[in-house]
DNA sequence: TATATATACGACAAAATAAATCGTATTTAA
DNA sequence: TTAAATACGATTTATTTTGTCGTATATATA
């Protein structure tokens, strides 16, 4: 519960990764699989959604990799999270999915205003200060 | 990936509805269950362990069910939920997991400020404000 | 004192989600 | 032409969460 995903793990480390490597080169992603143990598909499929949604840059061929695109530098991590796991939310209710307890529930109005403020923390952290 | 279990949501659910309830009688698991839609065995088991922590006092037999003790009402958020579910932290690693990243892990300094801020905002709600 | 209604608790099963793998296609530098 | 890279859908495996079952114990009350 309250944990992040190995996905959004798995995409912080490789951002971090590209942002402070100095050199121009494009960076692979066998080279971030092999330096963090992480496994390659998995993490290949993960970079390639970061470069749908115009974070990285992709160079095919050999030489290639990804690049951060200019976007990196606005990003909160809340839209980033929400990128990779889609709407966020600390209750299903809150997000799309109808529960049992229906119209009976007696906890979802403080449960908004929890989900309110998690969703202000991540708001006010943008990705490029996570380092 | 950071959702409250229905764990939580039943056990908040519950200790909301008993402290509502005027009555001075206790109220049973199958009471709420009815109430609320909750599988039965299920809430029986959260509330045995609320029961076992001294937020609920429980009276056996017909008639019995479960009361709010004293503690209910100096209780925090995150206490509640370490409770339930053990150890807070929003990475396996900021608790007591190996990770396969070792010391190679660019993040955690970051991951441990974000887990600060979030253990922050349930430590500074307490249980019977959430209404 | 027998019975029905409660809690107590461990073991198990099912379902949902998360994580990892596989296969095939495409691009491109050298 | 080949090797090294991304692209992407399908599938499998692992883990976690959620729910169920069985048995024991306590107790109000008829």
């Amino acid at each position: 519960m309250f944990k992040f995903s190995k996905k959004v793990e798995y995409a912080l480390i490789s951002l971090n990764h590209i942002n402070r490597s100095q050199s121009c080169d494009p960076i692979s992603v066998r080279q971030i699989s092999d330096t963090y143990n992480i496994p390659y598909e998995l993490l290949a499929k993960i970079l390639q959604k970061l470069s749908k949604f115009n974070i990285l840059d992709s160079i095919k061929g050999p030489k290639g990799g990804y690049k951060l695109k200019r976007k990196y530098n606005n990003l909160t991590l809340i839209e980033f999270i929400e990128i990779l796991e889609g709407p966020f939310g600390v209750a299903g209710c809150l997000v799309d999915v109808e529960c049992e307890q229906l119209s009976s529930c007696n906890i979802i109005k403080p449960l908004d205003k929890i989900n309110s403020k998690i969703y202000q923390v991540f708001n006010d952290i943008k990705l490029n200060q996570l380092t």
